[in-house]
This record gives C-alpha cells, structure tokens and sequence, in this order.
DNA sequence: AATTCGGGGAT
DNA sequence: ATCCCAGAATT
C-alpha cells in the first residue's frame, strides 16, 4: 500500500504531537550531547530500555565524555559491559571514539557518511544519531519503525526482505524531512514500544488510527511479517573445577567469535547426542589430561579411579545458558581426591590460575557468573565482594 | 540472503 | 517454549 507523500507528513506531525504528550522520561533524553545519544543507541541495539538504563548511568559516569572512552583500558570498558551482551557492541564504540578523537577533531561528525563509517554504526544508528543528536533528516529504521510502518502501510511481504526494507525506510525518510527530525524518530519509535506493540497493540489510543492500513483491513494482528527462523542448535559443555590453595584454574576465550576475549572454565564442547554420562567423564579426564600432562593427577597417591579405570569427577553445578543461535548446557566437573595437582605442573595451554578474590576482575559471561556464584558465593558481575 | 553475534522479559 | 527487543558485521 502506497502513501502519498502529504499523508506522510500528516503522519509526522500527528506523530509529533502525540509524542510530547505522551513520551515517557528517559536518561538519554535529558541530553543533547551526541556522544551520549550514540552512546545510548549503541547500548539499545536489540536491547530492551529497562535492561540499558543502570549500564548507561554507570558507563557515563566512568567514561563522561569521548576522550575518556577513547583512552580508556579495553578490558575496563568490557567490564562495565559485562551481562549486557553483544560484546563487539562495546570494543567497536571504543575504535569509534578513538577514530573520532584522531580524524573528527574529537567530535563526532555530523556528516551522514563520516557517522556510518564508524565501526559498529550501521544505517539504524547513523539515522538516529543525525536526526536526535543534530535534529538532520536522516530515517533511523529499527524493529519498532518497522512493525509500527509494516502495519500503518498494510505491507504484507516479510520485513525481513531487503527490499521491504528499503522500501519503508523511503517513506520514514519522506516523513522525517518534512518534521522535526529529532522528535519525529522518537515519535515513531516511542509509539512502536508503548502502543503498537508486537502482541495487543493499543489501537484506540493510536494518533494515527484512522489513516493505519492494517486496521482498517483488520489485518493488525497478522502484521509484520517475518521469515521463519531456525532452530538453536544444543551443546553441552563439559568445565572443569580445579581448585588449589585459593585459586582456581580459568582460561580466556579466544579474540574473535562469540564470548570473545572473556574468561571461562577450561572445558570441552560436546553435542548433545554425544553427551553420555561416560564420554562426559572421558571429556574431563582427556581436557584435565591436557592441562596436566603426564604427571601430575593420575600419579598422584590421592587420586581414586573408578571401576571402569576412568578418573573420578564429581559434577558440582550445572546450568543451561540459552543465547539467540545457540544452547549450552554446563556440567562442572571436578576431579575426585586429586592431591598437590599444581606440583609438577606442565603447559596450562593459556589457562591460569587466579586467586578466588580476584576473579571478579576479569571479564565473565552470564553462565558463567551464575556458576561462580553457585560455586563460591562470589559475584563477578560487580567488583564487589558477596559471601564465601 | 543467511548467519553470527547475549541476554532477558513478556506471554 | 517462543518471540523479540532503538542492529551490525560477516559470510
């Protein structure tokens, strides 16, 4: 369904008009410092409101302007952002800022093609950045503009399709350059997050009820649209817990793919169909095995073995950690009546041993933190220290 | 175009 | 369980 574009720009003002009524009071919003609206809309990137606002508040507080994130330590940055989630988020808003502090003068620039070039600003947020931060016309299309335009256009071809996409953008753009930009792209996302809304939209409180296509075709429960996702794949992760003298054996992850650069348990993935009780136990003992060579554990007089020759482990905690693609089960072994295992010790193969107080330091991953805490009592989240 | 990147809240 | 969230980068 097309619109013309007059009915565009009655669509913005109502939209408009509407919102100052109606917005709902966000940190973000007290600002107009692009630094910190870029900031706010890197933090939001397939993150729900009520989840950003304590990490913007502490983020800002250490890292008040573009010079100190630029210069900060990249591990201080990712730990304030540990549990938020898509951690590249926060390595590629550091580059940003470094590359605005040596190309832009400090200041992140307002020229539609300088802002996108900037690692980890795509065409959502180079919208909202030029239209909230410098009030320029640029459409910022993120899930609520396309559900809430997907239903006001009657637009029945998944909004997953590059060309849907392209082809709500045209008319966001259409609208927001005959508004105010920075009022428009709030109004039209604002109105996506509070009345319509993926499940029970809020029609009769709409501004713009009786121009929406869907409603008027009675389609709006059918609308958006999207493709069919597949299904999560299931792993099960077989850690290790080696514990000596107050610390514990951790390990980093590798720089590159999921969980990147955070600290875990040395462990070995299996699928879940390979996951039995005996190849679970041949895991932890050939992943053990690995870390010390030879020596060590197997010799040592403490060691018991079981019936079938296999070391001992005792499974100490357990948790499921579901991400969008992916399913882990965590099964923390550790190994029975081992004795003096850091004696002798070979290659750790990159693992360490930290001492229990300082693992919160370092860099976890949600399954992790639950597992620490289970554990230990401690809370790596913070830096603070809960209960033994 | 499809996949990979986290985590949580609502239903 | 399923959906989806102020998406971007990679393949």
């Amino acid at each position: 369904m097309r619109k013309s574009s007059e009915s565009l720009v009655d669509f913005g003002h109502k939209l408009v008009s509407w919102y100052e009524l109606h917005k709902r009071p966000l940190p973000w919003r007290e600002t107009s410092d692009p630094y910190r609206i870029l900031v706010s809309e890197t933090m939001l990137q397939q993150t729900r409101v009520e989840t950003v606002i304590p990490y913007y508040h502490r983020f800002l507080r250490r890292y008040p302007d573009i010079r100190a994130l630029a210069e900060a330590d990249e591990a201080d940055v990712m730990k304030l952002w540990q549990g938020l989630g898509y951690y590249s988020r926060a390595r590629n808003l550091q580059r940003a800022m470094q590359t605005v502090v040596s190309d832009h003068g400090g200041i992140i620039p307002q020229d539609t093609k300088q802002v996108q070039a900037l690692p980890g600003v795509g065409p959502y947020t180079t919208g909202a950045v030029m239209s909230i931060a410098y009030n320029q016309p640029v459409a910022a299309v993120d899930g609520n503009v396309l559900r809430v335009m997907s239903r006001y256009l009657g637009i029945a071809d998944p909004i997953d399709d590059k060309h849907v996409k392209a082809d709500i953008t045209n008319h966001v753009q259409t609208a927001v350059e005959h508004s105010v930009p920075k009022l428009f792209t709030q109004a039209l996302m604002e109105l996506g997050a509070t009345v319509c809304t993926p499940r029970r939209p809020q029609c009769l409180v709409c501004p713009v009820q009786d121009e929406c296509t869907a409603r008027s075709t009675g389609q709006v429960d059918e609308l958006p649209r999207k493709r069919p996702k597949k299904k999560r794949k299931q792993r099960v992760i077989v850690a290790l817990w080696v514990e000596q003298n107050g610390e514990l054996v951790v390990e980093q992850r590798g720089s590159d793919g999921l969980l990147a650069g955070m600290w875990q348990l040395p462990h070995v993935e299996l699928g879940v169909d390979e996951a039995t009780p005996q190849a679970m136990l041949a895991a932890a003992e050939s992943r053990l095995d690995q870390l010390f060579p030879g020596n060590g554990i197997k010799v040592a007089n403490e060691v018991r073995e079981g019936t079938d020759g296999l070391l001992q482990f005792a499974q100490i905690a357990e948790a499921k950690h579901i991400f969008t693609h992916l399913e882990w089960r965590v099964c923390v072994m550790r190994p029975v009546g081992y004795h003096d295992i850091k004696s002798g010790q070979g290659d750790l193969q990159g693992a360490e041993f930290v001492p229990i107080h300082d693992l919160q330091r370092l860099v976890w991953p949600k399954v992790y933190e639950k597992i620490l805490h289970e554990i230990l009592g401690v809370d790596v989240a913070t830096r603070d220290l809960v209960t033994r």
